[in-house]
DNA sequence: AACTATAGATTACAATTGTAAGGAGCATTT
DNA sequence: AAATGCTCCTTACAATTGTAATCTATAGTT
């Protein structure tokens, strides 16, 4: 039952990381973490609000004077869900394609690397 | 000047990636190749075949009874682009985390996880 | 030469997205 | 109490996307 049909935006993404970040938010709250963030107009975040509410990924309460908002999916699912359809879409579903392309392109460091492998370790190791 | 401002949408991505397979093709060449996987109409193809000629994603040679298609964009260059931005929405920038969500959330085998490690492991040897 | 099939170009149309402005109702200040 | 200002709700509007259908010109068929 944790899901919802409609995808998070790009957008609405940046407004979804502010409520996992902390929460309940007011708008207000809201609104005031993304300012360092963005040049987005209050207005243009509520209706981002609205719009996540009524996408079922954000609930509300109303008992309060002013409503606050708190995350329906967490983080870990939106990431899931975005990963494998972004795997898809790119690599075909290839975890070791996106990894080799990463590797291949991006600079990582000794370190990076490193640390990526010890999760790998981990991860056989348990 | 590799480069073109919009984005590929995720139905397009079918198409880039038929005629990164195989190019040049033609428009019926593309559909055929698309049947398998899709169950879009021809003209639909068509139409993404046009937008991606707009976007600059894809070249046409007209100088043939029936236009061929070819890709202006790599794979390579696409992929990065996608990666990035994707990488940026969900896991704030970070390969780690992206990795760390993988590993702790979906199936890896063992060889698998060694794959991986081997990726890596060039990498750190290179 | 006329007819038809095909390819490519143009047009369609609703849903989603980015980006807000306008309005209604309640709270606070004169 | 009237005016003002926040909050939330409703509406706006263009661009992109998914999903095609229609139109036009060209090529092949009879």
């Amino acid at each position: 039952m944790n899901n919802i049909s409609t995808k998070i935006s790009d957008a609405e993404w940046l407004v979804m990381k502010v409520v996992w970040h902390t929460s309940p938010l007011s708008a207000a709250g809201i609104v005031e973490r993304l300012r360092p963030e963005t040049d987005w107009s209050p207005k243009t975040i509520q209706t981002m609000i609205g719009r996540l509410v009524k996408k079922g990924a954000l609930g509300v309460d109303k008992d309060t004077n002013v409503y606050l908002y708190y995350p329906l999916l967490s983080q870990e699912e939106c990431r899931q869900g975005e990963t494998r359809s972004f795997l898809q879409k790119v690599y075909d579903g290839s975890i070791h394609s996106l990894l080799a392309n990463f590797v291949a392109n991006e600079t990582l460091s000794p370190r990076e690397i490193q640390e990526l492998k010890a999760l790998l370790d981990e991860k056989s190791n348990s």
